[in-house]
DNA sequence: AAATAAGACAACCGCTCTGCT
DNA sequence: CAGCAGAGCGGTTGTCTTATT
């Protein structure tokens, strides 16, 4: 396609801006506005390349940037987004007023992977890493399947009963019990890569339902009539699909004709430039997928004037879901915001101290890993 | 105090998407 | 429809700062 390269590199600059470049990229922009970026420095009086100007003023320089550490709800936010929507740091900085997706994924990657990991979870999954299993020797333990406790025995071996969400529990059996079922036929690499129980457990729990194009050879291998049966999650026989990124992001909300608001990024940007409000959204099923309704939206692309807000009261931004219990469960001493209007929120448990974002997020993922698996390792073939 | 490691973040690279001609 | 440029995106690298030995 003979496509010119992004800049001439001959006397271009390169390497972090001098406050002297800042200013004259600054001081242009205010006078003439941003756009045409490649005719931009020329007319600067800078030796950049357009496109350095644009990350530049993109990334640092515009005037609506919010500098400084990461508040918990705005961590929360990333958390929870991430969950969703994956990699997708534009989508996630679109409901983040002031941060810039280069911004959150140099957090994320310098931050919150790390503590997740730290945590045994995936942060790619989000879900506990059940790699760190060896779970072929665990099904090698055939007795585990010849009874109806398995769960039991699961949870025994895993020595983390008392901490671990239940549900989670319930998955992982499930995902053994599958594995059994097929012969454990080698591709136990394949399985945990695909496993991603926010997105798995809806396709575990109604694959006729939600037949989502993205599905797994997890999900393609199994009959509905048999294996559905035997992946069910019994605690949500609702039929009602999890809020995924296939909602989020993708246009295809027909497929769920009720209970399910029409909301997905894209029409959540329409609504919000058409200056319409969200309906009122109210957790459809026992996992609340909706958050509570106490709910703004804004997007830093608008101008602020367009805050996007649901019928809940007003002020405090908080992340328009929550995670259900699938994985983790939000607990009973979820931090609340003592000043709900005050951009600088103080959360206290119910035990009244003070909750740092992190200490909250050992609240929010509320189990541990047994002293048989080596994180550290894990954290070290990471890093390789 | 110096050397080294780790952390943090700005910036770059290469690719894709989109709109125009 | 093809070609092209502009713009955006995600991954990666480079550099500076801070902590540790």
């Amino acid at each position: 396609m003979g496509r010119a390269p992004c800049c001439d590199k001959n006397g271009l600059k390169k390497g972090p801006w001098t406050p002297e470049e800042d200013q004259k990229l600054i001081d242009y922009i205010q006078k003439h506005g941003y756009g045409n970026w490649r005719t931009l420095p020329k007319n600067a009086g800078l030796q950049r390349c357009g496109k350095s100007c644009r990350l530049r003023w993109t990334n640092y320089l515009r005037p609506d940037i919010k500098r400084g550490r990461f508040s918990f709800e705005e961590e929360e936010t990333i958390i929870q987004l991430h969950s969703i929507l994956g990699n997708k740091w534009s989508a996630i900085a679109a409901r983040l007023p002031g941060r810039t997706d280069n911004e959150i994924k140099n957090y994320w990657n310098t931050h919150i992977r790390k503590r997740l990991l730290r945590m045994g979870i995936d942060p790619v999954t989000h879900s506990p890493r059940l790699d760190l299993l060896d779970l072929s020797s665990i099904l090698s333990n055939s007795s585990l399947y010849n009874n109806t406790s398995s769960q039991m025995d699961m949870s025994r071996l895993l020595g983390f009963q008392p901490l671990v969400n239940p549900e989670l529990l319930k998955l992982a059996t499930s995902l053994l019990s599958n594995q059994h079922q097929n012969n454990f036929q080698g591709n136990d690499n394949q399985m945990q890569n695909n496993y991603n129980p926010m997105l798995q457990t809806t396709q575990i729990q109604a694959p006729i339902q939600n037949p989502l194009p993205n599905c797994t050879t997890m999900t393609n291998t199994a009959t509905p009539t048999t294996d559905t049966a035997t992946l069910t999650d019994t605690s949500n026989q609702t039929g009602v699909p999890f809020f995924d990124e296939a909602q989020l992001m993708g246009p295809s909300f027909e497929q769920y004709p009720t209970n399910i608001p029409n909301f997905d990024a894209q029409n959540l940007d329409h609504l919000q430039s058409n200056g319409l409000s969200m309906p009122n959204i109210q957790p459809t099923n026992a996992f609340g997928y909706y958050g509570t309704s106490h709910q703004t939206f804004m997007d830093p692309s608008l101008s602020s004037n367009h805050t996007f807000q649901s019928n809940g009261s007003e002020g405090h931004h908080q992340s328009f879901f929550n995670y259900g219990p699938s994985v983790m469960s939000t607990p009973s001493s979820s931090p609340t915001p003592l000043n709900s209007s005050s951009n600088s929120t103080t959360y206290v448990n119910s035990s009244g101290t003070e909750n740092s974002p992190e200490s909250y997020c050992n609240e929010m993922m509320k189990f541990e890993i047994p002293d048989i698996l080596d994180v550290n390792q894990f954290l070290l073939a990471q890093s390789n």
